[in-house]
RNA sequence: GGGGGCGUAGCUCAAUUGGUUAGAGUACCGGACUGUCGAUCCGGUGGUUGCGGGUUCGACCCCCGUCGCCCUCGCCA
């Protein structure tokens, strides 16, 4: 072959390509030999074609060699397309109608026996996610996995423009920055010039978008890699992509309006899907009250329920302790849970009861409905009135139950959450609902939250989250009552994005770094080059970061982030391609005086 | 660091709850076949049951330790 490089990509021949003289580069994905005859599926990301070779008197060269390739081999293939012979057409392939008959192969390399099959099948478990990370070449060839890395990009090109049309500018900053306390563990490198001393590299860009909002560029954003030391999860990974955003010279609307536009846009050029605006706006304390969580799913029902009124009037120890001391006591109202659930998996020790008690209950109190009357154990403490007022309360039906938490409020909220979760696996009521999105946001979050270990307040977003103007004055007196000017951005259950107003002026900034517990000192030592900014006539901004890797899950509907990185590290932070991190050299530690 | 799950052929899984020679599908190798398309049919190779120790007449199975992978709590401003 005097040029074996390819006229067309695998994807693209049709029936109107009859009797063109063609070349196609791809790879071996399947190879069916029937007798005289050869077939061989060649694949790149674009599709598949069917290359066939037949036997005859002149090409026994070329019959031999496109008998012995194997599975992942690289090919170069010349030969003429063909219309398939009538009734032969593959109606799965975008090719289906043709195959290319080959006059020449050209081995462009060899594969041996690949460790696992790249082909997919429906319904085929694919291998084990160990063995793919470590041969990461072959598993991103999966069709599902381009597909999925095709997203990616096609994520990325939907928010440059939208954005850029929008009057963004997209800046960089640096990797290389300093280690601010608070927030998560640092990824740390070692300054070689300056001995003992380190750099961090970025949680977020956070800083530097203020300090440029603070040079006037007021409308920024950066599709920005963030780095945090802590340990992983299905939906988290120690490096991972945000569309990081600023404006100067706008309120909380602002920013959320030019979000859901973007996300509108979002859905509909990579899903596919219109949803309507504006997005539901939820207060952190409604969504602790109803779902025990600030990221709730609110795809299915199975709402919390405050039962503190109803618990008062009964003569139950457990909840009049409870509540006397402050607590409260809220339930989950489970239409026909109760067949669901045998009384063993409800007592202490039994399945659900250990849902609960592991996500900080005491125990689970519960109550099935069966034969017009209720059931379980502790429904003899309660009189008949206050049975008929938990009936219509709830319109309990015979085959229903309720699974009551008495505790502290936020331990009461977050077992049910975990209970209510933990109900929708159980009862499969998330099946049918992968075309279902169902996004909120989460506003009025407190600024700070107690410590009890520490013994101090902790931001709950950042320290750079400006609070509410009314709530200013309970800085001095009451930090527990400031409410920030935050927001979460939620989709069917996961957060993909987080913001918040900025505090644009110094005294305030000063005032939140001394409720953290940083003196002056410290804040000036920690932070004075932000101070000296905030002097510099910093206007009002505020902004959002959307955690892309989540939004790519979503949209692509999977629930592990790995599948939509290209190069993941695995749940120890190790990469398996790689073996990353791995030890150097003596003298590379020597340079940087370790 | 805590809790849970898993580890058997290259891959995906099974092995009747401690019992004879650890099986199946697929992959791979060989053979047959001129319209296949997850080809089919026939035959074959392939095992330190993660690793180490223990209990037992006998261990894939039970016990102890250890390694690895996944989920989760802590952690993630």
């Amino acid at each position: 072959m005097h040029d074996w490089r390819r006229t067309h990509h695998c994807g693209e021949l049709r029936a109107s390509h009859t009797g063109n003289l063609v070349r196609l580069n791809g790879w071996v994905n399947a190879y069916r030999g029937y007798g005289q005859q050869v077939f061989l599926d060649l694949r790149d990301r674009h599709g598949i074609t069917q290359v066939v070779v037949e036997a005859n008197d002149s090409n026994l060269e070329l019959y031999k060699l496109a008998d012995s390739v194997g599975r992942e081999w690289c090919l170069a293939v010349e030969g003429k397309v063909r219309a398939r012979l009538p009734g032969k057409e593959n109606t799965d392939l975008a090719t289906g109608a043709i195959e290319v008959e080959a006059t020449e192969i050209v081995v462009l390399n060899q594969c041996p026996t690949p460790p696992f099959e790249v082909t997919e099948f429906p319904g085929e478990e694919i291998a084990g996610e160990d063995l793919r990370l470590e041969k990461r070449y072959l598993d991103l060839r999966r069709p599902s996995l381009q597909k999925t890395l095709v997203l990616r990009h096609t994520l990325n090109r939907v928010i440059r423009e939208y954005l850029s049309e929008r009057g963004f500018l997209e800046l960089e900053t640096p990797l290389l920055g300093r280690s601010t306390p608070e927030g998560a563990r640092d990824y740390l490198v070692p300054s070689r010039v300056h001995p003992g001393s380190w750099y961090a590299l970025p949680q977020s860009p956070q800083l530097y978008k203020q300090l440029l909002m603070i040079a006037g560029y007021d409308r920024y954003f950066q599709i920005a890699r963030c780095l945090r030391d802590e340990d992983l999860r299905a939906d988290r990974q120690p490096e991972f992509t945000q569309l990081d955003l600023e404006m100067s010279f706008v309120d909380q609307d602002d920013v959320l309006g030019m979000i859901e536009g973007l996300s509108k846009e979002i859905f509909k050029v990579c899903r596919g899907v219109d949803i309507s605006l504006p997005i539901r706006r939820m207060g952190y304390d409604e969504a602790m009250l109803r779902y025990g969580s600030d990221k709730p799913d609110t795809r299915f029902g199975l709402e919390i329920e405050d039962l503190c009124d109803w618990a008062k009037t009964v003569d139950f120890r457990v909840f009049k302790e409870v509540i006397a001391s402050g607590g409260v006591v809220r339930a989950i109202h489970v239409s026909q849970g109760a067949s669901k659930f045998s009384n063993t998996d409800l007592k202490p020790g039994g399945k659900l009861s250990e849902v609960a008690v592991k996500a900080g209950a005491k125990g689970l109190a519960w109550l099935k409905y069966e034969d017009n009357k209720f059931l379980g154990g502790i429904e003899k403490f309660f009189s008949a009135e206050a049975q008929d007022a938990l009936k219509a309360r709830f319109g309990f039906q015979n085959g229903d139950l309720l699974l009551m938490v008495a505790d502290k409020e936020d331990t009461a909220a977050q077992v049910l959450g975990t209970v209510r979760l933990h109900l929708a696996n159980v009862l499969g009521l998330l099946a049918g609902k992968e075309d279902t999105f169902e996004i909120l946001w989460i506003v009025d979050f407190p600024s700070f939250m107690h410590d009890p270990e520490a013994g101090r307040h902790i931001a709950n977003h950042h320290p750079f989250t400006a609070p509410r103007v009314e709530d200013i004055a309970h800085l001095d007196t009451d930090p527990s009552k400031v409410r920030a000017r935050a927001y979460d951005l939620v989709i069917n259950g996961y957060e993909v994005g987080g913001g918040s107003i900025r505090i644009h002026d110094p005294v305030i900034q000063s005032k939140v770094f001394s409720v953290l517990g940083l003196s002056p000192e410290q804040a000036q030592e920690k932070f004075g080059f932000l101070l000296d900014a905030l002097k510099h006539g910093a206007p009002p901004h505020g902004g959002i970061a959307l955690g892309l890797d989540r939004w790519a899950m979503i949209i692509a509907g999977t629930s592990n982030i790995r599948d939509v990185i290209a190069f993941p590290k695995n749940q120890r932070a190790r990469d398996m391609m790689t073996g990353a991190p791995a030890p150097v050299e003596p003298k590379q530690l020597k340079d940087l005086g370790l």
